[in-house]
DNA sequence: TGTACATCAGTGAACGCGCGTTCACTGATGTAC
DNA sequence: TGTACATCAGTGAACGCGCGTTCACTGATGTAC
């Protein structure tokens, strides 16, 4: 059984921007039994758990195999490395991500007519990203990764461009005196700055998580401001 | 022949909080002769070189020691295991950038009469750090190594929470009404986005880093009027 | 509705490679008198 | 100032382990008639 986001990470495959890496990043075969979902979806959600008890440096596909009950070549049939299997998270984590934006986009989590209001929306938002990143397995440890492996790095920049284009066009029409560049600029800028946040919270949970949230919303809040 | 600050990361190394780690991160032997000098800095050099061009993943000691014209005994009679590599080359990254910023607040970088002169300070700054982070072999790669493993994450919080003491002492007399643990917060977070800020412009030096630092220096500036 | 066959899914066992690491040793440098 | 000795520095060669990966195979599921 396929989430909505995980459909959705699985039709990202396909993207032909990747067939030029050296190492296959792509699922061989995709499964079509109920029994091979199964194996599909289990070598995903151990290796999750592992890459946050051990980091993703000890994950090795023989004891991911070993953990989930598997033997190796039941995991090679899908993926071809260690690092198809990180790809396939970094995609699902970072379109949980990005759907959970958009869709608050989408429902005017920008808009509110005082400042107070939109900071408020913000927080809500900068919360339930924190939420889904600590729900999904090892998410933490994925978040990790997708900065530190070249190969997964590509990822996160097409994701974090796409989220900024999608905060541009909504602000576009707001702010009309501020230029193109710069504003395009300003929303990356953001955008990588509340993944950073984020990342903060997700990597010290005790340590003044909701202080940090709002002085990340605040922060942000005050700039917008500066473009009206 | 030491610099400055690879003296100041020597002094770092006997700090008791490390003892507790499994695997161990220390240097085995400090070099005494020259000779030996020129060995334990062609290790740092190299790795930090290979760091940049294979990512910490592909690192391997019989690597290094190859690129390096050593045999492997020659590396473990200082370093106990990669990581204590990598652990160096992170404290001095570190420390040089730390170094900085503290210098820079000592010469007043947080003051100025008004928020244009406080911004091209802070924009100075923030060039400065880039510009050591270029200049460091490998320093991107070594950024991405302090996030990314476990063992020298806590390097990094321990290198930020220190520069936020120093940005919360140098701005407490400014904002005498803030309360004490909301402006440690706000510091803590601003050296973190300011350290996710500076890692964006030089994984990407050239998507307008200069642009970006701007921005970066403006969001700031602006929130830190909030306090006022 | 049952049977035969094709395809899908997973197993058991092992492979070669290269990794981190060490042993026994030689050569270089420093120092005491 | 030279010699003897101690210590420091680095070498050559190899080790065992576990990693990613594959081969030949069995069992499970789906489908045509």
């Amino acid at each position: 059984m396929l989430t909505q986001t995980a459909k959705r990470a699985a039709g990202r495959k396909a993207a032909p921007s990747d067939v030029d890496a050296a190492i296959p990043l792509e699922a061989k075969l995709q499964p079509t039994q109920a029994r091979a979902q199964d194996t599909y979806e289990v070598v995903l959600a151990t290796a999750g758990e592992m890459l946050r008890d051990i980091g993703f440096e000890q994950l090795t596909t023989n004891a991911i195999c070993q953990k989930a009950g598997l033997t190796p070549p039941a995991l090679y049939r899908y993926f071809p490395n260690k690092y198809a299997i990180l790809k396939e998270l970094g995609d699902r984590l970072m379109a949980a991500q990005d759907d959970a934006v958009i869709a608050w986009i989408g429902a005017g989590g920008l808009e509110g007519a005082t400042v107070d209001e939109r900071l408020a929306k913000s927080l809500a938002m900068h919360r339930e990203i924190i939420e889904i990143t600590l729900r999904f397995p090892g998410g933490a440890a994925i978040g990790r990764a997708l900065r530190a492996i070249p190969m997964l790095q590509r990822l996160r920049f097409e994701s974090r461009d796409m989220v900024a284009d999608r905060f541009y066009d909504a602000v576009r029409p707001r702010y009309p005196t501020v230029a193109e560049t710069r504003l395009r600029v300003a929303m990356r800028m953001m955008v990588e700055l509340s993944y950073a946040a984020t990342e903060m919270v997700v990597e010290e949970p005790d340590r003044d998580a909701d202080s940090l949230n709002h002085e990340v919303c605040l922060l942000f809040a005050l700039y917008f401001e500066s473009f009206a």
